[in-house]
DNA sequence: CATGAATGAGCTTTCATTCAT
DNA sequence: CATGAATGAAAGCTCATTCAT
């Protein structure tokens, strides 16, 4: 890997071609389009096989494009992973947004929220590779994106709003924090899929079946839901 | 990524030389001491960097050997990527059998065990990082391994003790299975540790103090409690 | 030798740069050049020293470019020899096409093909290398070109030709088939070469004296038409 | 290949090791097994792969001994080589020794000279192959070899006395020297098996059956007869 | 007499990247 | 705007050979 002279290099060129401001003539629009292949394949091989396993040509070849439209678009390998990582934290926060609950029924409101986050999970997996890598690197990629700061996860703030009115309402106990039940849900979510490969070897079964997820999600509801409710006998 | 050149079946010299009979004259210690040091160089390596990004040349350098070494004692890469795996599961297993508890004391015994697995995570961290790379890899190097298979970690059955003796004294509710409060504990410890990088930027908040981890294991210990005890309100 | 490394199939790059289709530009002249230069260096190399003595740093430096133009423009070491090969071949076919032959002169036609290939050989000596180090590998390369089964050597053809002619005219033996024909000009042109240096060591003299190689073309005209004409006595 | 440095050292060791004169015990006894085993192996290795592609690793395993083993007896890859091309020849040396011919048959005994080599190449193919190599090298090892010269082929000489034999009884033409005649068997035998695979894919049949070899052995001798006899038509 | 351990140069190949139109 | 050509460093791995008992 020669991160280092990627370094080097990244910041003129790859801030000089970054997001196209407006995109309107038929070539602007195949130029946009060879962007997002790029983008696109090197999302998915990024997913698979890592940083350092993600070539340059693994990725043009995958996006039906020439290595050198990389350097042309994202200035470095570097600065491609930065824009891969970004978008997946992008398009995160959109599926987040689009949750509409009904603050009147926390305990519905929490059950879809787990439902979500695991079937996000479940249908997202090269989230969770990447996410891997990226705390392989140690997080050293998305701390130089300004724009991923920008996405502070709407989830959080979801869950806050369910525990307040289910504490309000006199379902919920009032010492449990949002911060713990996001962990919660994104821990046994996340750690499901992420290790699915040993686990699958280790505990000698499928966990990939529709049923045995299902089974999983279910246990996450109850388990998040004793965790939460002051009686939990009182919903399931 | 070069899985593609590595070999299925390990090589010849590999296996005429993997744990070797008898140790006993000088040289041959001192054998086992360049074999001892590559491995544990390794572990180290492919721990920080992954399986791509951890070059036979970091390896035999830290190792304060020579690549040719590493083809002598493992005959790949790939190789010495598997007994790095096998050993990694091997000391997890024989810290798990050092593990003495208390079969009438359910509810301190399941805290015990919480305690050992949030603990042994956090002071590994490689095992997480060593499992993510080869959960990357879709397990495959783990599945060539004949020893892997042979630990089955003691983990799951300590849990189900537990679990009986909590249910036999009216503690335990009975339809907890042992397999789901494993991955429960698991999963909380493990992503807590694993993604702790990107969750730190994204929290805004330092999770690696002994005050963050102290919070974080109280917090799964509750939950675990609240999941398995027929009446949380007698414990805490 | 590394042939187990070798990909069956030629590599992507590979493929899409062979026989480029036009070549017209300055830089594509250039290019070209650097691909001719390789193919010319490749063959010397090969011949003087094998395929595994071949390697791609002598290759390379022979040519005065770079090991990496080799997998740029061939895929791979074997790709390269792959095309020497067929180049090999297909010089080999030209000169043989330009063949001009009278058909009303049996006898001379006959053996002017036999001056052709004794000197074809003689001045050609690393097609004959090239052959045996593809015999040494029992084929494999040649098996793998696609282009190689379009050059169908006319010589049995033309030497079909002759005898036909010869057989009409009264001077030959119907029963002696041209592919014994020519595999007996073949093999005695190919064997004096091949051999020369065991040989000389053998015989105690030098078999590549231009008396020497005279004396032996005179012997293999003489052999010839005595195995093929009904009577020998006529001609010399 | 580092035959540079291997020449520095293999007049010393190798000349101390070589062709150990008396072997009674039983501690010699094993020796001279693990001596033939290597020798016997690196024969069938060089002649598979050639010298470049014969590796010590890969003669070792076939000899079930070790690389280290090939130095004690042979001081050097190169010393080795050239033991196997002494062996080489001592053998075909001591296989026409035991050729015995009826000098009263000249015709017989020519035809049986043919069958010999023709089936001695063809059932010895590792002594086409290591020639190839050798000649490849340019005949320089063998060069290195005092005892090669000791071997002048007795097949040369058997000719001549066929021939002679044959002019003395009026049936063979004088001016054919035995040299062209031994090389005109040598040439075609040769031939026909050195490059029986690049001719297969030539030609587009199998040379290698039995009754293709049959019937290439029936030409040569047609031919060498008609070359080598004053009225040919009397014999076959 | 025999051999496991060690060695460094060399192998083929892939890497991320820049050049030059 | 787009891209074929070029580049040198480094990758994983194998080589013949020597060391040290």
């Amino acid at each position: 890997m020669t991160v280092k002279t990627a370094k080097a290099t990244l910041p003129r060129s790859a801030a000089l071609r970054r997001t196209p401001a407006k995109r309107s003539g038929v070539r602007e629009q195949a130029a946009q389009t060879t962007r997002d292949n790029i983008l696109r394949a090197a999302t998915k091989v990024f997913a698979r096989y890592g940083y350092d396993g993600g070539s340059v040509e693994k990725i043009s070849h995958a996006a039906k494009s020439f290595d050198r439209m990389i350097y042309y678009y994202f200035g470095s390998k570097e600065g491609l992973f930065i824009e891969v990582l970004e978008d997946m934290y992008r398009r995160m926060n959109d599926a987040e947004l689009k949750l509409t609950l009904d603050s009147e029924q926390p305990v519905a409101s929490l059950t879809e929220v787990i439902n979500f986050v695991v079937s996000y999970y479940s249908r997202n997996p090269e989230f969770i590779t990447l996410l891997n890598t990226e705390n392989l690197h140690r997080g050293k990629h998305i701390a130089k994106s300004e724009r991923a700061r920008e996405y502070s996860s709407p989830a959080i703030d979801i869950i806050r709003q369910i525990l307040e009115s289910g504490v309000a309402k006199g379902l919920f106990r009032a010492d449990v924090s949002a911060r713990n039940v996001y962990l919660l849900i994104a821990a046994t979510g996340y750690f499901y899929i992420s290790n699915r490969h040993t686990l699958s070897a280790f505990l000698g079964e499928d966990l990939q079946t529709p049923e045995a997820l299902l089974e999983w999600r279910g246990f996450i509801i109850s388990t998040v839901l004793r965790t939460v409710m002051l009686d939990p006998l009182m919903k399931p």
